[in-house]
DNA sequence: TATGAATGAGACTTCATTCAT
DNA sequence: CATGAATGAAGTCTCATTCAT
């Protein structure tokens, strides 16, 4: 039943450590992002980190521990800036609130602060990552409800589920060599669109 | 610039091959579902079909090209499934054909017919499976187009590509343990909405 | 101590077998002068011969056999002529003669008879091969000693050794793009120069 | 036009590793000997030298470069070799002049530097291994050159290629049980004839 | 006989992970 | 802590050979 207690990343003790991980996280992302979780190599992150294999399981002490850092890193990221979504939603029009969680995601991207691809990446590690999920559902119901109180809180969830998806997709049309500018202007409407007839 | 050699996957010419081929494609549908592309394994495969290795090798040369035979199943299925809706499009309520489109994705789901996630799997092979992606945003940008001939080509073809994304995520949807089926309405909803205020 | 007994190559009864088998062996050589023995497959040699693999072990039954057969087209070619210049040696210029030994190679390859590759192939058909060798040998001494009756036998047959390794790299020089009639003039002046000295 | 990637072969930086390389390149020499480049395996190789295949993939990442490694140390000698011959030339007897050259490639097979077989051996690798073999042409014909300077380059050019096939054939005749050493002494004699005929 | 499918041992290669220095 | 070497299970793919139709 329970996972086989997945030792957790070292924390670095001195000043060289920690631009040693940092080093290495800004690698992982990278290659992450490039080729997936499957694909992309341990050595590959070493290396475009400028670091020996050894130093980066010293660290990280396997590939899934790896990982599992970079979502954290992620949901810290994405937790702040739903929480200030909510804290703001009562008072957001829903244009604002649409535009609000792409412009999250584009922020994201900019800031290689992760690959989103590992959500859902495989199905072993999903219950760990799963919580993840769970949370940012969790919230992004949350700012439903603040702007529609009266709303029923498991249709809320539904409807979080649903904008989730979407807002996975927004890397993707980001990515998007013609009009990615636009792209994310409709994909801000439809979630705008959605939120609008739903919590009104 | 052109790929080295696309061979193609053999035809069987016996009765007995083509039984083989069909296992063999159910079983990649399965595992390649279950695992994901780079995870899958060829051995899996052929195992599930109760096949040998190199039966599974007599016909599909590599993996990538058991990918893109799965690709082409499914392309033909929603390429059906896309033209009729075109053809439906002008009598179509909104709801009606935010109901076709994701009914369409189920559709595929429920028949195993293929793992859309193939579709962006990894970049190099983009190339080949790319055109699929193309063929789909503009069957669906034609859908848009016949509700509303008045419409910008440009627009339709934008609103096509985040129809896409969302459509993409259905299967996901449809997993869901809990309330699956009213994931699937909200979903529609959304589409609907969004097709609605564009379209009128 | 005895090779397991080479299964040797069936004989076609009728003259559309014949026709098979002479198409088979000349795909045959064309494959195994391209890739070498290890690397030519069945396979491709069966599509040459516009014949299926089950066809080919039909006749061959395994690809020892296959080249062995080729081995014994060229020794029937070479014994011939080298016969032949063993009852014209005694009224041979050693020019004559030089030419007569380098004009034969140059004949086998023109008329794709076999690689003589294979001549020394692998070891353990060495045994089996090694036959056509001696038997080349034997006869080039044969030329030599018909041509100065004196020589020492025991020499003669050190001799033939020596100018077999000039005439296996034949085909090589063939080859060459630049210049090969050149190289082979040369070649034959080596081999001139060698007989001539020792036989007079 | 250009081969894809030379991937060379990596260079050890411990002591440890330096070992290890040398056994697994001293362990290549005789697999690829024995068994010709095609039907030597990289497992083989692995266990002769006592290592696991691992060590070996992580100096010599292909068998290609594995064989490209064996050729350069063999290069690294005879260039050696042939670069003093060039220079002692002008005052060699032809007779000591084909002595040195068949010298020089008992020595190479004494101390197993490698297999010369491989010079030639397949198509593809040829525009890379060829390199060796023009270089070695070329020395050769200097070292004509420097016997007889008022001879025709271009020819010189052509009788460098036709010893070079000679010289090939030296481990051959080296091998051979009987009167190995009668052998060498012919072929000695043949280049001998060759040359003084040539240069006086 | 002819044909195409089936089989599986075995080849090359990769990569996460462990260790000795 | 850092580093580079070591390991071997596992994956993809090939091909000689055998068989059923």
């Amino acid at each position: 039943m329970s996972t086989p207690l997945p030792i957790p990343a070292r924390q670095p003790q001195r000043a060289r450590g920690r631009e040693r991980v940092a080093a290495l996280l800004d690698a992982a992302v990278q290659v992450f992002e490039e080729k997936g979780f499957d694909a992309a190599t341990m050595t590959e992150v070493a290396a475009r980190a400028q670091a020996s294999i050894g130093s980066l399981y010293q660290f990280f002490p396997s590939k899934e521990v790896l990982a599992q850092a970079l979502l954290e890193r992620y949901a810290a990221f994405i937790n702040t800036a739903l929480n200030d979504l909510v804290a703001r939603a009562p008072y957001l029009s829903a244009q604002d609130m649409a535009h609000g969680l792409v412009d999250m995601q584009v922020q994201v991207r900019a800031s290689r602060s992760v690959a989103l691809s590992l959500v859902d990446a495989r199905r072993d590690a999903a219950e760990v990552r799963g919580g993840i999920r769970d949370q940012m559902t969790a919230r992004i119901a949350d700012i439903l409800l603040a702007r529609a109180p009266d709303m029923d809180a498991a249709r809320a969830k539904n409807m979080a589920v649903v904008v989730l998806q979407v807002l996975k997709a927004i890397p993707h049309l980001a990515d998007e060599a013609q009009g990615a500018a636009q792209l994310l202007v409709e994909a801000e409407t439809m979630i705008r669109l959605y939120v609008e007839k739903a919590t009104t």
